[in-house]
DNA sequence: AGTGCATATCTTTTT
DNA sequence: GATATGCACT
């Protein structure tokens, strides 16, 4: 065990404790630090760099520490310069898409992109698809273009080669797959273009092919630092193994109750097999939790212990037993929500808190409209985090595709995007043209537009408009380097008339577009201003496809959050709403089917309750509102797991009487259906039954399909003839 | 080519 | 219930 040589290190001695300490000193070699929710992970990685750094023991350009948000790397960077300032300079940290951005930046030419390739995200990664798909004659009805992205991008996070895919072939999508892909990685170098998963990928080819920049990298990062080692993905497992391959300094840090990106590609025995890996790793368990009271740190490891897949560990605090979890039941998804603004009412006047000290969690999205109604009505201030995000809504991205063209002119997916917005009469029979002349050509779509004139079949006012808007183009692409980012958006904007056109609209909608564009134009300047470096507009445009809400989120206002469960994961707050807490919702249905889906809903729950200091409600609607109707609901299976002992139970609601006690966690089983109630219900239609459906009326059964993860079925309606439905979604009674 | 209405599709979670 | 898409009409 390494002593700690620095008596100088004044804070290290009092800030941390033992096994803190420990993690902190032991700087050689492997080390996995297995640090459960609230116990001062953060703290040990900043305080690690600064004792590396503080020793001399590495240079801040041999150190590389990633996170999987910038807010996390952001935090971390703040933290480290408080123990040690000025001795970031030349540090890497950041995410793992951020940092290889960089990295790939620089190195990049070698795999045949430039310095500013563009980086797609899901939507552009979407729009692509259906552009090949459309090329390939497949119809969109039987290959679904976000399927393909899905299946796409976990090919990638596997690191599946196409030998394996094309062995892989379960369904129609599946045979088409493959080609697909090729082309999709095709168009993407073509267009000079990356796609989030790329950012991993690439590094790894590169280092593979070239083995003088790996042996630079690994011999630069002498130390690596991990943090949430549980969500990294099998590429960012071989990456790391690449670069910790030479100093085999790596450390990382992470909880495996709180892996909750399976589904993103997240491998949980990447931590889990950690020590398989690096045999001659030093392990360290923080155990002891800073943040919550007993009653909430164990009924929330009251949950999680059902997981099989984990290290069997408990976490202990000093703190008080504080209050019981509260547990409520309501009768709909709208009383869920006064209810809600009721309790924080109550513990502001009675807990001391301000508004910030609130946080409201949830498992999907569409619930924070209820949410955010009984708010405002209560004139509570609050912030959503996430939802429709600000980079993604339409007239911003009409925006950025310009400034992504006059970046990167390959980019085709942008070019398309634009180059009838504002309208200038180049619809889809023009561009049709433009591109097939293009592809005969061998020509890029840009190169396409300079040479308009060869293009014989065009109408004389569409060529216009094309020689009008090539010139404009142009003349962008020609001050783009003169001019500040924010004047030249600022100038475009103005141009194109965007503005105008949305006022001359004049409704609700286009005004807060309008907002929104003027908004954009804000976090340009922002952005340049905060750089210490000139800043370029590629420089911003990465720094958008890089950043999401959670980063931009900030506890300084006097506003209670509003947030998925996901997005709450390394925040804190004193008092905490989990709600939704009903079968099929919080577990979402989809998971029931698949343990280690199941698995890792029940991590999500105990993500979120342990971001409670003080106080943590749970609430369940006996009734909920999803896809317009009105469902009957029953308690999550995690409610029923919490111990009894650590919780009050308060009944809300007229009606809430009858019914014995919902709530009887340890006693028999109430007779409860199925878990799967929907699925049941359709699993009794048989062909040739007669069915209502709402708009359709009265028909008959003809054929069932129970393929793949949509069962879909045919009816003979009455009056409205032959349809095809999908079960989930045709609310169908059986007649 | 562009607009507006009807219809289909769908909701996990995000770097 | 909200949004994306497709079709008919101008």
């Amino acid at each position: 065990m390494a002593t700690i040589t620095n008596s100088d290190l004044h804070w290290l001695k009092s800030d941390l404790n033992v096994v803190q300490k420990q993690a902190v000193a032991e700087t050689e070699g492997p080390v996995l630090i297995l640090a459960g929710a609230g116990s001062g992970k953060t703290r040990v990685l900043t305080y690690r760099i600064a004792y590396l750094l503080a020793n001399g023991l590495a240079e801040p350009k041999e150190l590389l520490a990633m996170t999987f948000t910038n807010k996390a790397a952001a935090e971390m960077r703040e933290r480290v310069a408080r123990l040690i300032p000025n001795r970031m300079s030349g540090m890497w940290i950041g995410t793992f898409h951020s940092l290889f951005a960089r990295l790939l930046r620089q190195e990049g030419q070698r795999l045949g992109f430039t310095k500013s390739f563009s980086i797609y995200d899901q939507d552009d990664q979407v729009t692509l698809i259906k552009t090949i798909l459309k090329d390939f004659k497949l119809k969109q009805q039987d290959i679904p273009p976000r399927a393909v992205a899905h299946k796409i991008s976990a090919a990638k996070n596997a690191m599946l080669t196409f030998k394996q895919l094309e062995q892989n072939q379960n369904n129609y999508l599946d045979v088409q797959l493959p080609a697909i892909f090729r082309e999709y990685q095709r168009r993407l170098r073509e267009m000079d273009a990356m796609d989030f998963d790329d950012l991993l990928l690439k590094p790894i080819e590169l280092f593979e092919r070239f083995p003088l920049i790996l042996d630079y990298y690994s011999d630069k990062f002498r130390y690596i630092l991990v943090d949430e080692y549980q969500d990294t993905n099998r590429a960012q497992y071989v990456v790391l193994k690449y670069l910790a391959g030479k100093h085999r300094n790596i450390c990382v840090v992470g909880d495996d109750d709180q892996s909750i990106y399976r589904w993103r590609g997240a491998e949980i025995k990447n931590i889990l097999d950690f020590e398989k890996d690096y045999p001659e790793c030093k392990k360290f368990h923080l155990e002891q939790n800073y943040r919550s009271t007993q009653n909430i740190l164990a009924a929330a490891h009251s949950v999680v212990k059902n997981n099989h897949q984990r290290h069997p560990k408990k976490l202990w605090t000093e703190k008080e037993k504080g209050n019981k979890v509260v547990l409520i039941q309501v009768d709909t998804e709208l009383e869920e929500a006064k209810m809600v603004s009721d309790r924080i009412g109550y513990e502001l006047k009675n807990g001391g808190y301000n508004f910030s000290n609130f946080a409201v969690l949830y498992r999907t999205n569409a619930q924070s409209r209820v949410l955010e109604e009984a708010l405002r009505s209560e004139s509570i201030p609050y912030i959503i985090v996430g939802g429709v995000k600000f980079y993604e809504r339409k007239e911003i991205k009409d925006v950025l595709a310009y400034l992504r063209v006059l970046c990167n002119p390959s980019d085709a997916i942008s070019l398309r995007r634009i180059i009838n917005f504002p309208t200038r009469g180049i619809g889809s029979v023009t561009f049709g043209k433009i591109e097939a002349y293009a592809k005969k050509n061998n020509l890029s779509l840009l190169d396409a537009l300079k040479n308009i004139d060869n293009v014989d079949t065009l109408q004389q006012n569409a060529r216009q408009s094309i020689k009008r808007f090539y010139k404009m183009l142009n003349k962008y692409s020609q001050v783009k380097n003169d001019l500040l980012p924010a004047e030249l958006a600022s100038s475009l904007i103005e141009e194109l008339g965007i503005i105008r056109i949305y006022k001359e609209e004049g409704t609700i909608e286009s005004l807060t577009r309008i907002d929104n564009i003027r908004e954009l134009l804000v976090a340009i300047a922002e952005f340049s201003k905060q750089q210490d470096k000139p800043v370029t507009l590629e420089g911003f445009l990465e720094n958008v496809s890089l950043t999401t809400d959670i980063d931009n989120w900030d506890d300084k206002g006097n506003a209670v959050t509003l947030m998925t469960l996901h997005s709450a994961k390394g925040l804190e707050f004193s008092v905490v709403f989990i709600v939704g807490l009903e079968e099929g919702l919080f577990p979402l249905s989809r998971s029931s089917a698949d343990p280690m889906e199941l698995e890792e809903e029940r991590r999500l729950f105990y993500v979120g309750a342990t971001r409670a200091m003080n106080c943590l409600y749970l609430s369940w609607a006996r009734s909920r509102r999803r896809y317009g109707g009105n469902n009957r609901s029953y308690t999550s299976r995690f409610i029923k797991e919490l111990d009894a002992s650590f919780i009050d139970v308060i009944h809300v609601g007229r009606n809430s009487i009858p019914r014995r006690r919902t709530f009887l966690p340890e006693s028999e089983d109430q007779t409860m259906p199925d878990y799967e109630n929907e699925s049941q219900e359709q699993s009794e239609l048989r062909v040739g039954m007669r069915v209502e459906h709402q708009t359709f009326g009265k028909g008959t059964i003809l054929q069932i399909d129970p393929s793949s993860h949509h069962p879909k079925l045919v009816v003979l309606f009455d009056s409205a003839g032959k349809r095809r439905l999908v079960l989930p979604y045709a609310k169908l009674e059986i007649l």
